[in-house]
DNA sequence: TATTGTTATACTCTATAACTATA
DNA sequence: TATAGTTATAGAGTATAACAATA
């Protein structure tokens, strides 16, 4: 009798892989990394912020936003404002470049996946996506 | 006003990034890789198979997988039969060793993520996790 | 001593390109 | 020429460990 992997694993992997198959699909198209880009839309968003803040909404290690904001800033993406209240912490900020490019990145992405999902998926689907992934960051954090 | 970035992409990086964190939490505990171990219990379900059928079953490039099963048998968990039928062939397909980690490992993940996903969402919630992986995979291939 | 952040290194997963061997 | 497979190289994403600077 063959073993019987736990479905729930199985579920897991196999929704893992295909969302990364979606994921870099869009990496084809020009434009910044999904990551990256999340971190620019971050910034766009709340506005600047540390390394370490930064890191917690994204739920990486500090070190990994490290680098990735060293990344940012050597391709002018993004700058540092020293805190003058701390002296270890900086401000993380979008630059004019950062702005332009998240605009520029955000209408060209549109051209495929926004289409995919939305020529794909009917509303219902899309908000019964969106549920399961609220389902599943509960189990992450578990 | 703040850019807004696309909901549909928004949705698709934050689950990919949501599924990554379970399966990294997976791969904490003792044992191959989840990647490898769909492998080997691929391997187990459906019977030897060669590199390039184990790659379209996986959606993988059939390098990327010859990289994998490499890996695998160089830690002899798979080993290869020749097809006598085909010189250019090999059916890769799991030893006893391959079995055995199979086998003890599905019992030690099952200590965590298996209770995780049970503990944390009732059946309903599984199967929409489940549908939801149906219609992300139908966007992945469009 | 705790917090913020960096540097160095390594691992997983997957991709592309260039190649060999067999059909 | 087409197919099965390998090797080499690279990149994204993230981790751990060791460290510096400031609070």
């Amino acid at each position: 009798m063959p073993i019987q992997e736990p479905p729930t694993a199985a579920l897991a992997h196999e929704l893992h892989k295909t969302l990364g198959r979606v994921v870099r699909r869009l990496r084809t198209e020009p434009g910044p990394s999904v990551g990256r880009l999340a971190v620019l839309g971050r910034l766009d968003r709340d506005g600047p912020s540390s390394v370490s803040a930064l890191a917690a909404c994204e739920r990486m290690r500090p070190q990994s936003m490290a680098q990735t904001v060293h990344d940012l800033e050597t391709e002018g993406l993004v700058s540092r404002r020293p805190d003058p209240a701390d002296g270890r912490r900086a401000f993380v900020e979008l630059t004019a470049a950062g702005v332009d490019l998240l605009q520029s990145t955000r209408t060209r992405r549109e051209t495929w996946l926004t289409e995919a999902l939305e020529r794909e998926l009917n509303a219902g689907e899309r908000a019964l996506v969106h549920e399961a992934l609220a389902l599943l960051s509960r189990v992450a954090d578990a």
